[in-house]
Formats: structure tokens, sequence, C-alpha cells
DNA sequence: TTCGCTGCAAATCCTTTGCATGATT
DNA sequence: AATCATGCAAAGGATTTGCAGCGAA
């Protein structure tokens, strides 16, 4: 199904269909939520088709961005993540990511908030806005139930989330 | 005086004050919005203090980072932009930024509207929100009308974001 | 058969690090 | 004088590219 799709797709394009480009979506669609970095993806598949390259790794999600099929964020750890987009016109496009300060985790969300937002930006500004992208930072309820549980030390909250980030490497 | 600010603050981390760090802040304050890569940093100190190397740029940013004079953003064309942050107590937490997908223009705003938002999060998935990021990706004023007055196709709007910025490389 | 796609290795690009020298306190 | 910071060059790490061979159409 995602499949014949995929397959559609790449005919529509006059690209070829293989083994590499399908195992490479598939890993993406499987993985939903984990938002995998290209090394990530490329260990993946490589244990099901051992003669995949990284390199084939990195041009079929170029080409599977460029298809509009995968999308791609960054936290702020180095690496860029892709997740797998809209197939099939469902149209995930307003969706927002909660990413945990302690454990990374990252959780998606959809809101329709930002529609307001882009509506007042677009009369105060002349700014005509086609997408936004939004990251919460934060800690997860998990991370959370751990601190409560390990002491009741006020926690001082990290001011800046990008240091944050680098400091946890 | 925002040099004054910055010896104190040298002077309470037990770090030395020196002409490159100087610089290398002076220049972020004074390009304010410009969003400048290390690289960009780079050179403009170097127009006037010739001797400075790019690894102490980059030692400097990730100083200025950590004491949370600067913030840094990541715009998705492969670059990482640092700004000048909150210095002397102005909180310039929540201020977000337009990306012009044209010319790469970005604007930055500020709105409390995320607030609201951050609320709902709170009520519905257990999560505690720190800190938020939000980027608008659209057209700015001066490219809109560039291209009213180029024609009147419609032009189809980019519906992902890091493809497009990616292919103006 | 034709051309696009792949794997490999080399090349890039941004960023970090090691080390001896130089500057600041 | 004692450190810390700097510059340079080399190292790193992620991603891209060149190219000959392979595989889809």
């Amino acid at each position: 199904m995602l499949q014949e799709d995929f397959e559609k797709i790449l005919k529509e394009h006059g690209l070829k269909k293989t083994k590499q480009r399908i195992l490479v979506l598939e890993t993406l669609a499987s993985c939903g939520d984990r938002h995998l970095t290209a090394e990530e993806i490329y260990e993946i598949v490589k244990a099901e088709f051992p003669e995949i390259g990284l390199a084939t790794v990195y041009r079929t999600i170029q080409l599977l961005l460029e298809l509009n099929l995968v999308e791609s964020i960054q936290l702020g750890d180095g690496y860029v993540r892709y997740e797998i987009g809209r197939i099939g016109g469902k149209d995930a496009h307003h969706h927002h990511h909660l990413i945990c300060l302690e454990c990374g985790k990252v959780i998606s969300f959809r809101d329709d908030l930002l529609d307001e937002l882009e509506k007042r930006i677009k009369e105060s500004v002349s700014f005509q806005v086609i997408n936004h992208e939004v990251k919460l930072y934060g800690y997860c309820e998990s991370c959370l139930k751990q601190e409560q549980e390990a002491g009741k030390e006020n926690r001082e909250p990290a001011k800046h989330l990008e240091v944050q980030l680098e400091e946890r490497t």
C-alpha cells in the first residue's frame, strides 16, 4: 500500500524502483516517531540488506525530501534527523515537536494555534507565511517522575537550549 | 557599556579579557539582526584585527553561548548562525524568526501567543515546557513586491522548507 | 541495450583539538 | 611568574561527489 504509492511516485518522476529506496522509505515509515539520523537508517537497512552503502542512504534521503515524502528536523545536537511525511495525501503539515532536554525523546503533537499566529503576522508585518516549525524544549513525563523520586532539590532549568544539548554529548 | 558588562562577566567567571573576545562580541552586537555564521564573524573581525584565527572565533562563540550572551539558530541551510542575546537583563527569550525562502532574510519578532500553547501542552500532555523555538518560513515584503512586478504567474509555494533552502545553495 | 543507480573511496565542508607561543592578571 | 588564550595546522565527523560496474526498464 505504502509501497504501491511509492512505486507510482517513482514512476511519475521517471525514477527507478530499487530495493535500497524501498528499504529506506520503509525504515522511515516503520520507525515513525523515532526521528532517525542518516547513520541510524543506514544501520537498520544494512541489517536486512548488507550491501547498501551509506552514500546511497544519503542520496535516497535527499530524493525523498525532494519528493516531499520525508521531512527533516534538527534538534540542535548536530545531527539532521528524518521522519516520514504525509504519504497518500494525509496532511501532516502542522505537527510539531516536544523535545526532552533530559533524555532527548521527541514527541510529536498537532496544534492549530499557530494558524492564529500566522494570521497576526500577516496583518502586522508584510510577510507571507508559507510554513512554520515549532520546537518546545522541556522535560518529559518519565524524566519528571524519575527526578521527583530522586530527591526534592529545585532543578534550575536550562536557560539556553542549544548549549544544554551540546553539553550532554 | 556593553563592553563593561562583558568585562565584568568575564571577571566573574575567571576568564581573561582579550581583544579577540571583545571584537567577536561587538560584531555580534552591532550586526544585531544579521544572524552571522562563524565564518562571517571571522571575516568581519579579521578586517579590524587580521591576526585572529578562525579557531578562536569558534572558541569564543562557544564561550559566549555558555555565558548565555549569544544564541544560535539553524535555518536549515547547513550553517549555524549566532545572534546576540539579552545582555544586561533584558529578556529576549520569546523572540522568534521569520525566514524568507527567497532571499534568506531573517526577521525577528516577539510574540507571547506561545505561552498559551505551552499552557495547553502542560494540560494535555505531561510535559514540562521550559523553552520554545518558532520559525516561520515564507516570503518577505520586498521579495513579494519583486515578484508582483515580475509577472502574475501563480507561484507554487514550497511545500518543504529544508529542501527549498538547500536548492538555493 | 540503455541509462540510471549503487558502492566504494576520495573529497568537502564545518567545527574541534593539540601544542607551542604569546598575552593577561 | 603563572595561567590562560591564541594561532596554526592537523584531526574529526557528517555529508557529498567521482567513477566504474551493476541492475532496472
